[in-house]
DNA sequence: ACTAGCACTCGAAACACTTGAGTGCTAGAG
DNA sequence: CTCTAGCACTCAAGTGTTTCGAGTGCTAGT
């Protein structure tokens, strides 16, 4: 492809992205310094048109970039745009104030939003990818008692339980030493091979308790774990109002779906990789004119998580990217000072 | 007070609820069965008016209420809509299937939300209300554990935090002991006098230690401890675009300021007491277009927390009022369930 | 005390008209 | 062969004007 044809269209994906205005060929020739005229912009942009990559929404405006457009633009035209260290210093610090899971996750999609200036999204540490830390029970009543599990990567599950029988606090501290030093360190989804057979271990007398704990366990972690996700900076959408047009309401209603926003980010992505999808591209429905920009974090070499942003396809792409990153490196980092070793 | 007049401004009210259009003295005459002219009910509405129950966008429009005459139609117009009894069943088995505590927070947050198609808005339990249940401490290293907090109304609060020394597995297990002993069922407000001198009762060796544990716990239960509110349903603000017209933006900007979220609920309101704030009364600038019902909910005679909804002044009182209570009577159960002995 | 009738007001909708940004095409220059 | 200048054409958006009608306040009458 010609290098002028890409350079106007770069031209005009940055120039729409800074104004919100169908671009034409007369400002494009002025102020982007391509050094040709306007009609020979306007053949480049015939050309562009054709192929798929503008498209013009009535005959006298001027040109927007399509999906394809965006794409090849991120692909190919764009270069992620380093952060300030100042901006890096600043984003350190607030993730620094946090003091619990909660506040990291909190502290995150805000600052996200406020970077980008978009709908921000963070999931909390997969239980999928957590391994368990530290078992604890606590006795509520001399029939029920309240199962606490901790995971490495600071996520905490709690379950409520009623036992068939009373159970003493010495058999509880002795169940609960025995399932800790099973379970300690290993991954959740190893839990149930782990666990087969725990309960003929014990006397028949004890058996339908054991039963009971070991079932409310394993729903806990395997079972009916819930992915969590926080959404921050839906204002964002309300303000370039614009952009989302009569739908806003839409997408407002689509990100209150916990289930379409995992579908979203699809499988956790591997730490450090970037992954843009871009209008269409997307796996849901009704957010075809939102484009997604989502990492994965994670406290060492794994991920754990995604983090990412939301918002129009007509986006700051290069901008969002970097934050995005930004963001989810430092979040990884937090994470493993606070949970690490 | 004209019981006639006084019938007109109910009509006004529900009227002007219902359709979202100023409502003009024909149709008031003609479908609301008042049995008098619409020459008659100009009169009265001249005279709400001149009482400032009532105000005129334009000359040539309708009537529709003001602050004061919502104020009003709330205080003695206004009979709280009892839920039908499938209402009530959908709202228990809905909430009856909630894991935990998290689980319980959005899902009231999901109901209200739908049933009274209003932001609504749902506090987490006060710590300030709450009384501790467990302390629990889990080494990661050999300097450095993890504070686990579990207080009666289920939240839980974590810490991480370095220790000078490495301290034994054994020592730790005293320590938790011994604070378990002295902390289990205070209030998180009495802490503080509670571990008054128990530094000192440790031996010199073992004092920055315990100092540095204590420290953090006092930090984490009372000096930095966040309340909590979960948002959700903001899709109802874009929908009913015309209600927060051009301050859309705003509104979802001020709820997602959890700060200003706390304000708004004002201190934790007795359990059963529906609290209605129209427009200007509440305590937040940028809200003055807002009306908040809200109401505390509590696992016993005691409110822990707040829950409730806010949206435009033009709101349907009755429903809104009649789903809050609802909700908080069922999540004061829930919560009760679960936690109770 | 209520109602019928009437003149008046003023926003909203409909309409015609103008403006100007942007386009495609063609002919000519480098 | 590539670029540019010029020109006729299109069409959304803005402007001014007109019409329409819902709603009002007032007055006279029952």
């Amino acid at each position: 492809m010609d290098d002028r044809k890409l350079a106007v269209l770069r031209a005009i994906v940055e120039d729409y992205v800074a104004t919100n205005e169908p671009v034409g060929s007369k400002v494009l020739a002025e102020r982007h310094g391509l050094g040709v005229s306007s009609a020979t912009i306007r053949n480049d942009m015939g050309a562009l048109e054709e192929e798929g990559y503008i498209s013009a929404p009535h005959t006298s405006a001027g040109r927007i970039p399509t999906d394809k457009g965006y794409r090849l633009f991120v692909d190919r035209l764009s270069t992620i745009k380093p952060l300030s260290s100042a901006e890096r210093r600043a984003i350190q610090s607030f993730l620094d104030e946090s003091v619990d899971l909660h506040d990291v996750m909190a502290r995150s999609v805000r600052l996200l939003s406020q970077l980008t200036k978009q709908v921000a999204l963070v999931q909390y540490p997969s239980l999928d990818r957590s391994a368990i830390r530290h078992i604890e029970f606590v006795p509520v009543s001399t029939t029920r008692i309240l199962i606490i599990v901790i995971a490495d990567t600071s996520r905490i599950e709690q379950r409520t339980v009623d036992l068939p029988n009373t159970i003493s606090d010495q058999t509880l501290s002795d169940l609960r030493l025995a399932l800790n030093a099973l379970l300690d360190g290993k991954l959740f989804s190893e839990v149930p091979d782990v666990l087969a057979g725990f309960v003929e271990q014990h006397p028949i007398a004890l058996r339908p308790t054991v039963a009971v704990i070991v079932s409310t366990l394993l729903e806990s972690v395997v079972t009916k774990h819930e992915e969590r996700v926080v959404v921050g900076g839906t204002a964002n959408i309300a303000r370039g109002s614009r952009d989302f047009g009569q739908s806003a309401g839409q997408v407002l209603e689509a990100l209150e779906e916990h289930v379409v926003l995992l579908k979203l980010f699809g499988n956790v992505s591997a730490i450090d990789s970037l992954q843009v999808q871009i209008g269409h591209e997307n796996q849901v429905e009704e957010l075809r004119t939102a484009s997604v920009v989502s990492a994965g974090y994670g406290t060492g070499d794994q991920a754990v998580a995604n983090i990412g942003v939301i918002g129009p396809t007509r986006m700051d792409y290069p901008t969002s990217m970097s934050a995005v990153r930004a963001v989810a490196t430092y979040v990884g980092q937090i994470l493993k000072e606070q949970t690490g070793v």
